[in-house]
DNA sequence: ATAGGGTTAG
């Protein structure tokens, strides 16, 4: 075959591939008797691009094999795939061919080796290779950056975001974006207004993807009304715009809104995605919208052809056994075509709990702890249940068996901004500079609030302890401590927005209704799972999360 | 020709 017959195949390829029309690419490249490094390269390259990672790399193997070398075309391709397939294994393999073929030195071939490390989960080999290079670029930096944001290290990320401007980079969208998350993970806002300033002075602020995340950030952050100005600010929208700003409504318990939202965007003809229903899902167990929860969820199947999730079985789960159809859940935990997993069944004991179901709970405690019976969580549950049915001698016994099976519980931690800056509270934690005074504070409201009717829940102490003691440990909860601080630190009637790692419990919130109405304060606790706004002795959530 | 990003259950 002559050369330029394999160049105009290779052109030809390369326009299937631009069109993503990969299958007559594969036809021609099937029927080429001799192919070069760029025919190869284009169909490894065009295959990952459209994610089809397997086929990509399964081509790449049969190049290998071939006896053709990889350029750094192939390589930063191939790195991709296994982004995207996890193949951590394979991944390390190229490494391996990256050092001795000298593409270490290549920027673009280094950054998808740190972006394939940080997808895998193994963020210290993907900073290694970060620090490796010479003159770090902005893609370089927005890899590390994102990285460390998606593997949980939040502070970290925005720490890189200051080192990647003082190397005299500018930021673009993508930093913006993964940046803006993190002041969504960690509830900071003013960071986060800060960042946005800064998307306004740099024109990313009309970036769909800017605006998604922002929508995001404010609604985390306690400012929903800021999220809906993001939202309405521009024309053009997409479908992943209109999913957080449904997600922002269901996270503040405003179901009918998300659920309005949703029809305005069926009527513009926006295709929801799978995680627009998850949303809706979401929303609507947690404002006990269970008839419209159902249709939604038989729409998404019947209507829009989208397979549920497990997450979505677990909205479901949690909509019918918050709204009290315990059996009607279980029934579709062992129904449903997905293995459950130990979260769905948490969901349902959960619900066994709010719903003082001892029976059942007790039966799918055993489910629960086959996955991991050093997981705390359905101990807390059990016992909580125990505790409100008043049987003192089960209670003792789940404390047993955590103690048993060395059962951790993870510590509640609360936090908020005050003037800027963060403070950290830990249950009963006495290391705090200003824990005196939070303390005294505390007594003082304590007896204030008990004059009102206020009757300390004792469900919610784990421990064996006398009344006194439980009542002490209730007082010193992460949450009540950090809102002691805020009342003593910040201008009377400001309002004061706290942040938990844990599910706010069912004494706090009981305190925190009379702290709100004893000082006339707007109280809003983000917990783990949603936002609480209490105002005048109520709470929004209408005592239903 | 090649790299990085948005919404998401508990």
């Amino acid at each position: 075959m002559p050369m330029r017959n394999i160049m105009s195949h290779n052109i030809l390829i390369g326009g299937f591939i631009q069109n993503g029309d990969l299958d007559s690419a594969r036809i021609l490249f099937d029927e080429m008797p001799e192919r070069n490094l760029a025919t190869w390269n284009a169909m490894v390259t065009g295959f990952i691009q459209f994610e089809f990672n397997e086929e990509g790399l399964s081509l790449f193997s049969q190049m290998h094999g071939m006896g053709f070398c990889s350029d750094e075309f192939t390589l930063s391709s191939v790195l991709r795939g296994c982004a995207g397939l996890k193949a951590i294994q394979l991944g390390k393999q190229i490494h391996g061919y990256v050092m001795k073929s000298g593409f270490d030195c290549n920027m673009v071939v280094g950054s998808s080796l740190a972006h394939m490390y940080m997808k895998c989960g193994n963020m210290s080999e993907g900073e290694r290779v970060f620090q490796g290079m010479a003159v770090p670029n902005v893609v370089a930096f927005n890899t590390l950056i994102a990285g460390r944001a998606q593997n949980g290290y939040s502070e970290g990320a925005f720490d890189q975001f200051h080192l990647m401007k003082m190397a005299g980079l500018r930021p673009d969208k993508i930093t913006f974006v993964s940046v803006i998350s993190t002041c969504s993970e960690l509830a900071t806002l003013g960071q986060g207004q800060q960042v946005h300033a800064e998307t306004i002075k740099s024109g990313s602020d009309s970036s769909m993807s800017v605006r998604s995340s922002l929508v995001s950030m404010y609604s985390k952050c306690g400012c929903l009304e800021d999220s809906v100005k993001v939202f309405t600010e521009f024309e053009d929208d997409d479908s992943v715009l209109w999913s957080s700003m449904i997600a922002a409504y269901g996270f503040h318990g405003r179901g009918q809104e998300a659920i309005k939202l949703f029809e305005q965007m069926e009527k513009k003809d926006i295709e929801p995605n799978d995680v627009t229903f998850l949303s809706l899902l979401y929303a609507c167990s947690h404002s006990g919208l269970k008839e419209m929860g159902t249709k939604l969820f038989n729409l998404m199947v019947d209507n829009y052809n989208l397979n549920p999730r497990l997450e979505h079985y677990n909205c479901m789960v949690d909509l019918l056994g918050r709204s009290g159809c315990l059996e009607e859940a279980e029934a579709l935990i062992r129904s449903m075509p997905i293995k459950p997993d130990a979260i769905i069944w948490k969901t349902l004991l959960s619900a066994c709990k709010i719903h003082k179901n001892t029976e059942m709970a007790n039966k799918i405690a055993e489910d629960v702890l086959q996955f991991d019976p050093q997981d705390a969580a359905p101990y807390v549950l059990l016992s909580n249940i125990h505790a409100s049915a008043k049987s003192w001698g089960n209670v003792s016994a789940m404390r047993k068996a955590m103690r048993d099976k060395k059962a951790k519980k993870e510590p509640g931690i609360s936090w908020l901004e005050v003037k800027n800056q963060v403070h950290q509270f830990r249950r009963g934690d006495k290391s705090h500079p200003k824990w005196m005074e939070i303390d005294e504070y505390l007594k003082e409201l304590t007896s204030e609030m008990k004059k009102k009717g206020y009757v300390p829940d004792s469900g919610s102490v784990l421990h064996d302890m006398d009344v006194e003691e439980k009542e002490y440990s209730l007082a010193h909860h992460s949450e009540k401590l950090a809102i002691a601080f805020a009342l003593l630190n910040t201008m009377p009637g400001a309002p004061i927005r706290v942040m938990k790692n844990l599910r706010v419990c069912n004494d706090c919130h009981l305190a925190i209704k009379f702290i709100s109405e004893i000082t006339s304060r707007e109280i809003i606790v983000r917990d783990s799972s949603r936002f609480h706004h209490f105002k005048h002795g109520k709470c929004s959530c209408g005592d239903y999360w």
